[in-house]
DNA sequence: TTGAAAGCGCTAACAC
DNA sequence: GTGTTAGCGCTTTCAA
């Protein structure tokens, strides 16, 4: 009782359920009923129970509500690297959509390495997260051990894929529709008169074989014959792999005439090559890349534009979909694009009115 | 029982201790002190123990452990906006500081927004967060009402401010040297023979104050005068504000021959708006921006660098101080900054040889 | 060195 | 409409 009271005396305390229902004169489901605002509750002890939560200014105790609902009103984001700019908006996205909801959102970059993956979906799991929200390192080829799939794949949390699909595992994702809009943005290069259009990215996300694949098909739409040579992977983990990539094409192809960049990551890096070369688009060279960003705006850098805060949101409205009813049937979504035409990319140099 | 073995059985459940007890052979507390590695345990059953965990795969209930033992392994990072550059990096490495003490780290975007920053301090109480690393919304000159004060003085839950400080609440501050650094950068404008340094910031916040601060000094210093209306101020929500601000800088100073630019996010919009008018640096005018990015690198912009990534890692080691030791005695850490000179500032345009 | 038992703060059955 | 009670899965006394 002493105690009691003097908890109540101390501002820095955190007062309890108990502490509520004393004070109202009321038992502490009735408490229960009227913040979790279920059941049926009289007006008067509903106005009893919220004063008394005013002047204790009480908050309800996430993690014991969590041991036994089985609701830790948090969602888990894992991903690469908060530092890349597309994981970031996204992130941002998420964050804000859940706050909407009440919803806290933890944070996860795996670094792009699998161990760091693996440590935290062990980690989301043993923290009873809702649901997970995975761009996941899993590239095309690789295959999950055995004694790993069930991180993937348990019934208990609801976890969607975003950006990058993991052949094998059947979960719901959420993209833009990266063929099609890489099928828009080659032919847009070809229109200009382009045939040796140069490309980089890290070819071992499905997100950029979707993209290679709708290069591949406009330029054999348009009769151009597809040389892999000018198709050059860049290691994720390497920096400024796109100045290197860059430098490689350029010295090797001295017939392209465009280049075509499948990460943003990479494009800043480009650039610094065709500085230190002192190329300027669109007349040295044409360029066309992924994702905006201020430097695009800047150098007018004709771009892929992603919604991400579209992506974002899907991302979260399908998470709460999923908890209430689990049994809902997978599906992808694709997000629409918009290639955002600047002034870096025009006719081929050296061909004047196409000679 | 018939439901213990049907758990057993199914990979998708999650174990609890008892299961791993039961199948070890001993109770539930020996169990707990193999894996919370504490108290003293029989090699002979600590094997048992680890063995049983083993076959089960079993994960220790983070929640069940925080509502026991008050501790969730969890640390909160408030702030603007992940968006944000700085705070962007700052988070990164907060958490990759966190992961190595197996800890997770929680985002709380405020948007700059007093309420917002409320909830989140509110929430974070009330999930028993282990600490919290804040970059308060709180500008010089507001005061925290009363009945929020606890949320900021609470010695329940660690907390230290990052970047910015809050006037009128004693916690640890951990910031780049604002004030040496912006005088160091302004005097090497002034040795340019710059007189006449338009500034653009957010005024209000403490990080700001101290660089004008330093900025300011340094005039004094050379016998310039400070010209107030050369020092202009961005509303943080203000999209695009840096080319507003640089705008009128313009065109209220004709004689101005430099642009000082105290936070990162107003750069890029400054850029544009010298685009618009096709000024270059540093021939048109010179350029000093705070924060380094890609672009400044790609636009041979001369920049105060802050050590974002010193300054996370300093924050959560210190979080863990004042876990372990609540009394430890309130500091403010400094964090050196480096002027890292490019070319975007030169001598004043129409003095060739200081005419 | 070990186990039994209490209880963290809450929700959800089940009575009344 | 309301209160009592039994746990959620764990840590932590306290005995043995």
């Amino acid at each position: 009782m002493f105690e009691r009271e003097s908890r109540m005396e101390n501002g820095n305390q955190t007062y309890t359920i108990d502490d509520v229902a004393k004070l109202a004169g009321v038992s502490k489901a009735t408490v229960g009923r009227v913040i979790g605002n279920y059941g049926s509750v009289s007006e008067k002890s509903r106005k009893k129970v919220l004063e008394a939560v005013a002047q204790l200014d009480y908050v309800p105790n996430t993690i014991a509500q969590g041991l036994r609902s089985h609701s830790t009103k948090t969602i888990a984001v894992v991903l690469g690297s908060i530092k890349n700019d597309y994981c970031n908006a996204l992130v941002y996205a998420i964050e804000k959509e859940a706050m909407k909801r009440d919803y806290n959102v933890l944070i996860c970059n795996t670094h792009e390495n699998l161990d760091k993956e693996i440590k935290h979906l062990q980690t989301i799991r043993s923290r009873q997260v809702d649901g997970v929200i995975l761009i996941s390192v899993y590239t095309v080829g690789k295959v999950i051990p055995d004694r790993y799939r069930h991180l993937y794949e348990s019934q208990n949390i609801p976890m969607i894929f975003v950006d990058r699909n993991i052949i094998g595992i059947k979960k719901d994702l959420i993209q833009s529709n990266n063929e099609q809009a890489s099928y828009e943005a080659t032919k847009y290069l070809i229109s200009l008169g382009h045939r040796r259009i140069g490309v980089i990215g890290t070819v071992a996300y499905s997100t950029v074989q979707e993209r290679l694949k709708g290069y591949r098909s406009a330029l054999q739409e348009a009769g151009i014959p597809v040389d892999s040579s000018l198709i050059v992977d860049a290691e994720y983990s390497e920096n400024r792999a796109g100045q290197r990539l860059a430098a490689k094409l350029l010295d090797e192809h001295p017939d392209m005439t465009a280049m075509y960049v499948l990460n943003n990551t990479l494009c800043g890096s480009v650039l610094l090559e065709l500085k230190k070369r002192d190329m300027k688009t669109p007349d040295d060279i044409s360029l066309l890349t992924w994702d905006d960003d201020e430097i695009n705006e800047l150098f007018d850098i004709t771009t892929v534009v992603q919604r991400v805060d579209e992506i974002g949101k899907r991302a979260v409205n399908r998470l709460f979909e999923l908890m209430e009813n689990p049994q809902s049937p997978i599906y992808t979504q694709q997000v629409s694009t918009q290639l955002v035409i600047r002034k870096s990319c025009g006719t081929p140099r050296n061909e004047p009115g196409g000679g």
